[in-house]
DNA sequence: GGAGTTGTTTAGGA
DNA sequence: TTCCTAAACAACTC
């Protein structure tokens, strides 16, 4: 489920647990999410620390206890955190819970597509400060996006879909990012004007910031008009012009968009 | 029963 | 080497 706005909707859902100590953790550890993780540190270290604060970068978490301990998550297509009563025995898909005395901090993940990540240390670990700048950010600017785009020629969806340049985008925000822009998600990033180009980066902000505003706060849908109502509906009409979307594979994702509005030729829209 | 799912990682081809 | 694509991962829903 989860792209960046419902990643910092979910970590806040441990907000609970702050400044509370862990007494007990239970594990899963053979499941895939802790492969390079070294579960048996982290079952030994974790008791006795408490947790101090949160972060999100993209569709990255990182949860930071005392005793210089890193708790990486992430939610791949189906995780989710949530707390539950402090006597919680875990299900089957509750790969890991953290018991404090007021609330025990449960994370799930039915498809397991999801990570945790673990890292004992005065210094922050590397896959939390190897992480690209956030499109909110000031560094994430129109001259970064044109110069980490270069010259590649996959079609802008895939380009969208891809961390390192887009952290936190997932599918369907890719296509309400496309489709607001106006363009094609076959188009490659080379074939853009300058214009459409800095459109793309405004619209990318726009919907990342609205996101957040909405979806971030209580798990809200999107403000009406938006893409996101009807992309996946059979028959779903263009929000605009009620024109049927079109859809196919592209980047290897279920993709819509309204031919209407992201016409495969661009006419040249001026400079 | 088959197809599809808001995500990454990897093997292998161009 | 670099860039790109398709398959794989796994469980659930429609």
């Amino acid at each position: 489920m989860p792209e960046l706005a419902e990643v910092e909707y979910y970590r806040k859902r441990w907000a609970p647990g702050l400044n509370q100590k862990v007494l007990r953790v239970e594990i899963h550890a053979a499941k895939r999410l802790f492969r390079g993780t070294d579960t048996a540190l982290l079952q030994k270290t974790l008791p006795g620390a408490i947790l101090r604060e949160s972060e999100t970068r993209g569709k990255q978490m990182v949860f930071r206890f005392s005793k210089g301990i890193w708790l990486g998550v992430h939610l791949g297509m189906t995780g989710e955190l949530r707390t539950e009563e402090p006597a919680f025995t875990a299900g089957k898909h509750d790969h890991l819970v953290l018991c404090q005395q007021q609330q025990a901090l449960v994370f799930s993940d039915a498809r397991m597509f999801g990570r945790v990540l673990f890292h004992c240390g005065a210094e922050p670990p590397e896959w939390w400060t190897a992480l690209p700048p956030a499109i909110s950010s000031d560094a994430w600017s129109l001259e970064h996006l044109r110069a980490a785009i270069g010259k590649r020629r996959v079609p802008l969806k895939a380009l969208l879909l891809s961390q390192e340049l887009f952290p936190g985008i997932g599918n369907w925000m890719a296509d309400e990012i496309l489709w607001r822009a106006r363009l094609h998600p076959r188009m490659a990033a080379p074939e853009l004007t300058s214009r459409q180009l800095r459109t793309l980066w405004t619209e990318t902000r726009e919907v990342v910031e609205i996101a957040l505003r909405t979806i971030a706060v209580n798990f809200g849908d999107p403000p009406a008009g938006w893409l996101f109502h009807v992309r996946w509906t059979k028959g779903g009409l263009c929000p605009k012009h009620h024109t049927p979307l079109d859809r196919a594979t592209i980047g290897g994702r279920t993709t819509a968009w309204c031919p209407r509005c992201q016409p495969q030729k661009q006419e040249t829209e001026g400079r």
